[in-house]
DNA sequence: ATAACCTTGGAAAGGGCTTTCCCGAGAATA
DNA sequence: TATTCTCGGGAAAGCCCTTTCCAAGGTTAT
């Protein structure tokens, strides 16, 4: 609060006057000026319904115009039982994981003339729920999950329980990432992602590999890993739990890693797989530090293929994952009225090869 | 919508039974069920206003608990007249420029317990107008619009007239950008930022620049480009118009904007400045594209910051704006209720000097 | 000419909540 | 004991809309 710095412009102090609370105008208001009845006003103002004549129609218009007025859209949703938003529950906007996705999500709403409401849930695990929670009590007409479930089951299941609450209610509930809470799920394929960027590294020559992990408890973290074991694992190529390295999914977690890894002293691995961009860079730093070059002394891959780092020098292969239109398919399953029972949208990753782990040229 | 590929798993049809609109929990139901009156059960679920006796209070709790119980916010805010929204409008989320603001402003509002609406208004110059309009109509407590202003006075005008009727009618507002809209203001310095930007660099030794100036109708685009030509003017270094060159406030911008300079044929520029770090990084992708080093043949600067980027090589040099921060003093402003006049909070930025403007080494 | 419509407008009953009154009963004061 | 307070509870009047139902007038069909 103190660095807010108010260089008040205004004439001082309007303050003592007690701030009337400013009138709003009504529907009434508007019939009252028209001369014409709250209904009439009504049918006017939400043209479609019922047609009014001409005459009448234009003095509504007029008076709406004169005063103007706008419809108190509350008391609209409440009268109607019909909500016009959406809500959306992410675990941090700033994470460009998560607004590229946000921005897919927005841009269907939007045009479908929906309101979205944006939630961080970063703070704590139970976040998530409380938001659903709120959402059903301002009767959202929809909200969508993104991010990863963590395997904390207990958490799970009060988010479940919360999630039918809603949809019991009439709410329409999505998620993108695992395919465990019973709505509708758009599914980043993790482990098939992980796993052809593996085999695509092998096939590279690569060989001894190490991978930051990102956190334990987050499934997508754990998915990508396992896939990339799996893909090694087609190659014969071993992986020592020794050189999986657990850590924040964030540039700093990344950093973090990487640092273990170079601490722990053994030969140096071939190359290095973070399972998010975001840590890659990270990575990427901590070998820049350590005078390191890449690919010349250690290959890195990362996942997703963040538009912002597609520019980043070494370009860093990694596995590209839609994300707007992660979001945007979320909106469109949400939005869609037929609704058989939970659906859920599989979005294969594609892997692509960059500079970052080019192959060492033989040693001379 | 022809990407939706539904694998529906849920018994086929359930769509015959007329899906009978779910009978909502209210109220009366509550106070039913524990035989008190409406009265009653409103001040327990509001606890605070006045109290009620433990044995009563103690009946409907239960009753809540039993049927699942939650308050229709829309009516509370109906019935109040004070609604729990704040809507936020900036051009793209995607771009980390407007989420890590965004990221900010939903923290605090949050903390405060209020709801986050947001808008992209990319598609057209009414947007924000129109989202304003929208707020209003659903009696928002306070709406934010992030970013540059344009030079299209008239929808300046209109903007400020619809931003009034929302004042007007009891909403707070304000913007993050230049103080045009005589709402509350938090104004970052571009101009004083990219005027220190200049002079840092020509201290480095730089002589010949260019300037990748963003859109022409963008003031924040200007007020960089302006400043840093007056930095400039301080070193008595010239600035030919001919090296201001104009594209999208974009990646594609920057490497667009980048390729008419290098297309130009004239003398490399020794230090190419663009106006966002964005534009920066589509810059250093048209150099690489080149076979130019950064800073070897040619340095780069942006502006902002982005802390996606601040790992990427080599390491930007830029004008740091504390991002988030200016989400959080917007959203401070916004929630303080002592309002006198329009407040304005000027935010400075600070000089990052990296390796990407690194003096090059006098020619051998 | 009369019956059967359709059109147009309004009164009133919601929708789900808060809040202002008002009332009775017990506690505190005189 | 009489009087004033408090306290806990309810009836009912809002808040701002939408929507059903009804009535009056004008058309068309028989």
């Amino acid at each position: 609060m103190a660095d807010v710095r108010p260089e008040s412009r205004g004439a001082a102090g309007r303050r003592g006057t007690a701030a009337a609370p400013p009138r709003r105008v009504t529907l009434q208001d508007v019939a009252d000026r028209a001369g014409v009845s709250l209904t009439t006003a009504s049918r006017v103002v939400n043209d479609g319904s019922r047609r009014v004549g001409k005459p009448l129609a234009d003095r509504v218009h007029r008076a709406v115009a004169d005063l103007g007025y706008t419809a108190n859209l509350q008391a609209r949703a409440v009268a109607t039982g019909q909500s016009t938003m959406i809500g959306v529950a992410l675990r941090d906007i700033s994470d460009p994981y998560f607004s590229s996705i946000a921005a897919g999500l927005i841009e269907v709403a939007a045009s479908s003339r929906l309101l979205v409401c944006m939630s961080s849930t970063a703070a704590h695990e139970e976040a998530e729920r409380e938001y659903v929670a709120l959402m059903r009590a301002q009767r959202a007409r929809a909200v969508v999950l993104v991010g990863s479930r963590s395997d904390n089951a207990a958490a799970r299941d009060a988010l479940r329980a919360e999630l039918a609450a809603f949809t019991r209610s009439g709410g329409r509930a999505a998620c993108i990432g695992q395919d465990l809470l019973g709505v509708d799920t758009v599914l980043p394929e993790n482990k098939a992602g992980a796993d052809a960027l593996a085999r695509a590294l092998a096939a590279l020559g690569h060989r001894r590999f190490a991978v930051l992990a990102g956190p334990r408890s987050l499934l997508t973290a754990r998915e990508r890993t396992e896939g990339f074991r799996a893909g090694l694992r087609a190659w014969s190529v071993p992986l020592d739990a020794a050189q999986i390295v657990h850590g924040d999914l964030s540039r700093d977690g990344g950093y973090q890693a990487m640092s273990e890894i170079l601490a722990a002293g053994g030969p140096l691995p071939g190359c290095v797989f973070a399972v998010s961009d975001i840590m890659a860079v990270g990575a990427l730093a901590r070998l820049r530090a350590a005078g390191l070059r890449v690919p010349g002394d250690i290959a890195v891959a990362g996942f997703d293929d963040i538009p912002t780092l597609r520019d980043v020098y070494p370009p860093l292969t990694t596995v590209r994952l839609p994300l707007k239109r992660l979001g945007e398919i979320a909106a469109r399953l949400v939005l869609s009225d037929d609704a058989p029972g939970p659906r859920v949208v599989p979005v294969p990753g594609e892997v692509v090869l960059r500079d970052s782990t080019l192959p060492r040229p033989p040693a001379a």
